[in-house]
DNA sequence: GTCTATAGGTGGATAGAC
DNA sequence: GTCTATCCACCTATAGAC
């Protein structure tokens, strides 16, 4: 597990709300660097490129999202209470006024080096993983009727997450989140 | 109705592929110029700021979606058609390698001039209006079973397309935004 | 309407002192 | 590990000739 001196912390923190809140082509070392309060040369010493800095950032997103993932999995929640925990992920991000950093990495996808592109896929394939054997053990126990292709359920559900997420950042209304959560299961049961 | 010189149009055409490929930051008046096979300097003569230039942009991209969904209303189609002319304008963007533009920008939204963040905001509420008509009058007709909110159903739909998009372009497989429109199909008949 | 030239600012990135 | 100083490329935008 990588680790991070309380500089690079902050360093990514503040990168990593920027992104999520401006995008990633839309914020400058000079940006992270006024807000950490050091130089923009000094971000270097720790992040030699931009794409360093994004790659960085993506790898301790990715492990706090998996972390977060097995914690759910550890509190042998049954399928609904998992269900709405992986959607309290995205509406705490939301609450927070950000985007998904993967969503807004792959908005960006075209404009990234291909070590970030890479991670970025890394993101959405462990997050429809990990739907896919929710919805199939469910099914599996009698709790969705229609489950056909847990695969297809898992990239949909995720697609609608984001999507809200999207949809909010323009329009607002927060609360159409979990509306869209609540068509979904609905839909499935 | 705005009307555009030949050279507007090749202009707000490249500009309009370049953010809805890489992003509203991660395009310059260069990249434009070089594309139409113009200076730089011209663009500024159509458009003196890139904020006059995005604007025009969303003008012209709102009043082709929005005669889009006329002509749907046009046909006389019945539900089922309707819902599925409009899911193929987000396919068919899809398909030429595109994100929605309404959904780039907000994405992007809080790097925009106000004026460009009311045309997005009036992207998405011109297609959630739209929608709600369609599922209303669905719902009417007893089209529609599970009907509470059209309105609700109208905004987790769009949300719905707008996510497909975001994931297609990090995974790829085009084909899971009908799989997506089929899925809410089934839920709400 | 398009060009050249250029201003004035900001971008990522590096060298070398401390 | 942070700093100052600097480089050079690129950015948006303008002035003025053609």
């Amino acid at each position: 597990m990588a680790e991070y001196s309380s500089t690079q912390s902050a360093i990514l923190d503040v990168a990593q709300e920027l992104v999520q809140t401006r995008g990633y082509n839309a914020f400058s070392f000079r940006d992270v660097a006024e807000r950490v309060g050091i130089r923009s040369a000094s971000i270097h010493h720790h992040y030699r490129t931009k794409g360093d800095l994004g790659l960085a950032m993506l790898a301790r997103y990715r492990a706090g999202f998996n972390a977060s993932l097995m914690d759910i999995d550890g509190q042998n929640a049954d399928y609904h209470e998992a269900l709405h925990a992986f959607s309290e992920l995205f509406a705490s991000t939301m609450g927070a006024g950000r985007m998904c950093l993967g969503g807004t990495l792959a908005v960006e996808f075209e404009t990234l080096v291909p070590e970030m592109q890479e991670q970025v896929r890394g993101f959405f394939k462990d997050a429809e993983a990990w739907l896919e054997v929710l919805f199939a053990g469910a099914h599996k126990v009698g709790q969705l009727r229609r489950c056909e292709s847990p695969a297809a359920l898992a990239a949909t559900f995720l697609a609608t997450l984001e999507g809200v997420m999207m949809c909010v950042r323009a329009l607002g209304d927060e609360g159409r989140l979990w509306t869209a959560v609540d068509q979904f299961k609905r839909q499935i049961e």
